[in-house]
DNA sequence: CTTGACTCTGTACCATGGTACAGGGTGTAG
DNA sequence: CTACACCCTGTACCATGGTACAGAGTCAAG
């Protein structure tokens, strides 16, 4: 299955848009195993496994630059699985990051809702007064945490 | 202090690009309080607080229109803290599935980096093994988690 | 041989969140 | 009065991750 597919069926397969296949081609992420005489892209097993991987790294969070890092190691025969991990640590420790943040906000949105007595006016909303904060404690200037 | 700054000096106090200003401007999130004849754009401490605002709502992953929602919430004398209540409780279950989705994806990382015996050259990697299959479990096609 | 579905290339367009000019006017220190 | 830093508007451009369309060629069924 899947020995000699075109772009329409591995797009099918795969649940990507045919544009998008010929998007990553233009970034250098995929490209056809080869053409047939008219010009027609032909994909493999290892092709439809490389767009898999794209899709799978991107729901994890990574974007398509770090997928062509990712892609590369994978590819290198020198690059060791340690190389990876880094990589992956470095995405989680990212991530964790991101959560905390969000945490703390649902935290804050959470007790507006409780302390909430209809009536009073929003400008003593705490959510609303604590985004005006100028500390960015945890987070030291490091927005574009998850982008 | 900031009592009518110019919007260089507003700019430089919070920490934004200039142009960054005067682009939240065009998307009607900012404004000065008011023009000097010459037309130099006058900002005091209110639209100061915004900016800190709009920065702060931002580095927790809102985007500019959710933004401008909490914003409209904020600014409108009328509103009660039963409108807030309604909108908070809408972006708390907002937020609460980014940092579910957030936390499945971290869990995820976790389990990959635990598996990964770093000496294994790449093409053994359980990372990226991992991201060639098909399944696509917990996160049933709904990748744009942060995006 | 025709028809319809599919593919090709190239280019344009979308949203998001900015950033960078160009070509002028303003403000203030010396 | 002159410099120089700053501000104005308008427009263009950047990256990211796609998506759409035009106009042409290809493939397979009937």
């Amino acid at each position: 299955m899947t020995v000699g597919c075109t772009i329409g069926q591995l797009a099918k397969t795969v649940g990507v848009n045919i544009q998008t296949v010929r998007y990553y081609e233009r970034r250098r992420l995929l490209g056809p195993s080869a053409r047939r005489p008219s010009g027609y892209r032909i994909y493999g097993e290892g092709e439809e496994r490389r767009l898999r991987f794209i899709k799978n790294a991107q729901a994890l969070g990574f974007t398509l630059h770090e997928i062509e890092e990712l892609l590369a190691l994978r590819v290198s025969s020198k690059a060791r699985c340690g190389d990876v991990q880094r990589k992956a640590e470095a995405k989680l420790r990212h991530v964790e990051a991101k959560v905390r943040d969000l945490q703390s906000l649902a935290t804050a949105l959470r007790r507006l809702i409780r302390t909430c007595r209809a009536g009073q006016p929003t400008d003593r909303c705490p959510i609303l007064q604590s985004l005006e904060r100028n500390e960015r404690k945890g987070n030291n200037g490091n927005r574009k945490t998850t982008r």
